[in-house]
DNA sequence: TCTGGGGTCCTAGGACCC
DNA sequence: TCTGGGGTCCTAGGACCC
C-alpha cells in the first residue's frame, strides 16, 4: 500500500503559520507581479474565487469581502516544505517527494490494520511540529491514493486520512469522482472522454484497456491501470534536473536594451547557481523574450536564441557572457518585451566533463573563483556579490528605468530564512 | 490596463544510415 | 510510368503536473 501526503492549501497555510489571526478568514496567495491567484484558503474557495484567476477580475470581491492577499514568498514555502518532507521521511524507508507540498510514502513496513492510525499520527506530527495541515490517502496505487487524499480533505470525519483498500471502497470512491479531477486527466483528455460518454472515474476504469490506449495513448493506459488498483506509475526522480529555467513577467514591458540585459544576466546567474547546487554542468543555453500574448493591439514578437558550448560549464561569468551574446544577437529595439527567461539544457554531472583539446580557458582557476563567490553569497546573502551586468540599471539615468520591474506589494517577511526579517518580526 | 513559474514525459515526423 | 525496407537518433510541440 502507498500513502500520499498532501498539504492543504499549502502556500496559504504557510502564511497562516506566522499569522494565526488569519485562521477562518478568506486568504489568497498571488503569482509573480501579484497577477493571478495560485493558492486559496477554504473560505476564499467558498467565495467562488477560482484557481488561476487574475486578481484584477476579482478585485471588487476582494475589497468587499476583505480577502487577505499575499504576494508569493517562495523562500518561506521552500523552507516549510523541507520541514514537512523531513518528518515524512522519518516515517518510512521508501519516500518519494513529488512536489513542493506532496510526497508518497510506501507502507510495506506497517501491518495493514495499523496503517490508518499510523498515518493519522503523521498528520498530527506535521501539524504540531510545523503548523501545516496535511491530508493523506492510502491505496494500492498512487492515482487511487490521490483520490483517497481528496476525500480525506473533503470530509472532516476521516480525521485527515482516507483508505481505499477493498473492491467495495474502490468502486464507491470512483463512482462519485469526476473524471477531470483524476491525476493525469487534463483538459484535453477530459473533453475526449466526455465525448465518449464518460463523466466519472469508475466509468473510465470499467472500459477496456484498448479503449484507454487508443483514446489517450500510453499515459492514459497507465492511469486506467492505476484506477483499477495496479501500481503502474513510476515517479522516481532523476538524480539531476534535465533543464533549469528562470523566467519572469515584468510589471511593465521593457524596451531598453541595458535593462533587458540586466534581467537576462540575473536569470542566467540564478540558473547557474541551481546548476552548481546539484553539482552539474550544462552544454546548452536558451535565451528568450517576448511581447505580451494577451495584447492583440501590438504586433507579437518572439526572441529565441540557443547557444551550444564546446565545453560544458556551470561558471556564472562564462554563462552570463553567452546569454548576453545571444540576447544581443536577437534583440530588436522598440519591441515591448513583457516576459523573458533563460533555460539551461544538456545538463550532466560535473564529474563527467570531457575536456576540449583546443580549450584555451584556465577552467581550474575559473572554478576556484566561482567557489569563493558562492561562499560569499552563502555567508552574506544571495546578492552579496554580483557581476556588473547584473546591475546595469543603476548606471542609467533614463526615466523609464525608474519604473519598478516587478510588483509584489503584499509580500510577507522571510520569517525563517533571513536574519534581518527574523529580528524585525521578533521586535514587533 | 491588469493575466505565474518550473518541470517531465510522450509522440510524430524528419534526417540520416545501410 | 515504374522507384525498398528497416532501423536509429533528434527535435519540436503537445499534454500534463504542481
Amino acid at each position: 500500500m502507498i500513502a500520499l501526503a498532501d498539504c492543504n492549501n499549502f502556500f496559504v497555510s504557510c502564511e497562516r503559520v506566522f499569522r494565526p489571526d488569519l485562521e477562518g478568514k478568506p486568504v489568497v496567495v498571488l503569482s509573480g507581479n501579484d497577477g493571478c491567484v495560485v493558492s486559496r484558503s477554504n473560505e476564499a474557495k467558498a467565495l467562488g474565487i477560482a484557481m488561476g484567476v487574475p486578481l484584477y477580475q476579482i478585485q471588487s470581491l476582494v475589497d468587499k469581502e476583505g480577502v487577505v492577499c499575499f504576494s508569493s514568498n517562495f523562500a518561506l514555502y521552500g523552507d516549510l516544505s523541507d520541514r514537512v518532507m523531513s518528518i515524512l521521511r522519518q516515517h518510512t524507508t521508501h519516500f518519494e517527494q513529488y512536489s513542493i507540498d506532496e510526497g508518497f510514502i510506501h507502507l510495506d513496513h506497517v501491518p495493514e490494520a495499523e496503517q490508518k492510525a499510523y498515518c493519522e499520527r503523521i498528520v498530527r506530527a506535521i501539524k504540531q511540529g510545523v503548523g501545516i495541515p496535511v491530508s493523506m490517502g492510502i491505496a494500492p496505487s498512487k492515482t487511487l491514493a490521490k483520490v483517497a487524499s481528496k476525500y480525506a480533505k473533503k470530509y472532516t470525519g476521516y480525521h485527515g486520512v482516507c483508505v481505499i483498500r477493498t473492491e467495495e471502497q474502490r468502486i464507491k470512491a470512483l463512482q462519485s469522482f469526476e473524471i477531470g479531477d483524476v491525476w493525469g486527466i487534463g483538459r484535453r483528455a477530459k473533453t475526449k472522454l466526455q465525448a465518449a460518454g464518460i463523466t466519472t472515474a469508475l466509468q473510465f476504469a470499467e472500459r477496456s484497456a484498448s479503449f484507454a490506449q487508443h483514446l489517450l495513448h500510453k499515459p492514459g493506459l497507465l492511469t486506467w491501470k492505476e484506477l483499477r488498483g495496479e501500481d503502474a506509475i513510476d515517479i522516481t526522480q532523476l538524480p539531476l534536473k534535465q533543464s533549469i529555467t528562470t523566467s519572469r513577467t515584468f510589471a511593465h514591458a521593457i524596451t531598453e536594451q541595458t535593462l533587458l540585459e540586466e534581467q537576462i544576466a540575473n536569470f542566467c546567474a540564478h540558473c547557474a547557481r541551481q546548476l552548481r547546487v546539484q553539482r552539474s554542468v550544462c552544454q546548452q543555453l536558451l535565451v528568450y523574450a517576448h511581447t505580451s500574448s494577451f495584447r492583440s493591439d501590438v504586433e507579437q514578437h518572439y526572441l529565441n536564441e540557443i547557444i551550444t558550448l564546446s565545453v560544458p560549464t556551470a561558471n556564472t561569468p562564462e554563462l552570463v557572457n553567452y546569454a548576453l551574446t545571444a540576447l544581443r544577437r536577437a534583440y530588436r529595439p522598440g519591441v515591448l518585451y513583457k516576459k523573458a527567461g533563460v533555460v539551461l539544457l544538456k545538463i550532466s554531472a560535473e564529474t563527467a566533463v570531457v575536456q576540449d583539446l583546443f580549450d584555451e580557458k584556465d577552467r581550474e582557476r575559473d572554478n576556484r573563483l566561482q567557489r569563493v563567490l558562492d561562499h560569499i553569497d552563502d555567508r552574506h546573502g544571495k546578492r552579496a556579490i554580483l557581476l556588473g551586468t547584473q546591475l546595469s540599471a543603476l548606471h542609467t539615468s533614463d526615466d523609464t528605468t525608474n519604473l519598478p520591474v516587478y510588483k509584489n506589494d503584499h509580500k510577507s517577511p522571510l520569517y525563517t530564512t533571513d536574519l534581518r526579517d527574523i529580528i524585525t518580526v521578533k521586535a514587533k
